[in-house]
DNA sequence: ATCGATGCAAAAGTTTTGCATATAC
DNA sequence: GTATATGCAAAACTTTTGCATCGAT
């Protein structure tokens, strides 16, 4: 996994490549991702931010600003829950994909290879020139199955 | 694939089954997606059926609610485009994933039966008790390459 | 000094809800 | 006749946008 410092470097590069700025309010979100290893709304962010930074100004929209951006960037990516909006997690980790409880909303994460070659296969079958994919697994926790 | 009037009978005793009335609103719904073998927002179905269907009164509020409906009977399923909603399509054809283009948003489905064991495989490892699972292949389709 | 970023509030878009009325049973 | 469903409009949410001001470069 990288590192902070590592990260800061990667995005304050990218902010220069792009004629971006560098801002406090950026930073911070991008530590919160680095720091919490979950999956958060957009509200999420905005709520924990300003309850743990009482100094620093932060308004929703600077949030989903800079959510957009770090998507884009690949830095960040989110999962859609329909009218129920997006969560976001770090993205950088080794790529992977979802189980979600309906009964408690908990998110494992895992890997399968067999699946991401199959990924691969499915894509070159239909000459579609794939940029991302997402696979999510809903059903029940093992403790929510009492 | 299900007839409609199999289709239809299989709603009705539903509706019975859970002391819900047949309305020709919810018949309509029911209908259209058989018809229209494609994915469509709740405001899609919503127009095209006040368009094909002007003698008929219909809201949006009953289509959301039938959608509902629908989906939780394992009638229709969806897929999730985060703040921009939701697609609905029946869902009694055989399971299927998505490949969806990024560029003209078109939509195309596909089956792969090693993706669909081993999603078994992945839910029987962390003891979860599987109740879906959706797969999106996102990219760019052959004619949007260029 | 310049130009992008921010916060705020308003707007836009989607989905849900309350309620009086209509309709299936 | 009774209970559920409907349409409408209002409300609730989530996300985006316009704009004056702020702040990084």
């Amino acid at each position: 996994m990288i590192t902070y410092p590592l990260l800061l470097d990667k995005f304050k590069t990218l902010l220069k490549t792009n004629t971006l700025k560098f801002t406090k309010q950026r930073e911070l979100i991008l530590k919160f991702l680095y720091d919490n290893d979950e999956h958060y709304t957009p509200e999420d962010i905005y709520m924990l931010l300003k309850k743990e930074n009482p100094d620093i100004n932060i308004g929703i929209a600077t949030v989903y600003r800079t959510l957009t951006l770090l998507e884009d960037s690949e830095i960040a990516s989110s999962i859609s829950f329909g009218a129920q909006g997006k969560k976001y997690e770090l993205g950088l980790k080794k790529h992977h994909d979802h189980l979600i409880c309906t009964s408690c909303g908990n998110i494992i994460e895992f890997f399968d290879e067999t699946i991401e070659e199959q990924q691969e296969k499915i894509a070159a079958k239909f000459n579609f020139k794939m940029t991302g994919h997402t696979m999510k697994i809903v059903g029940l926790c093992e403790k929510c199955q009492n």
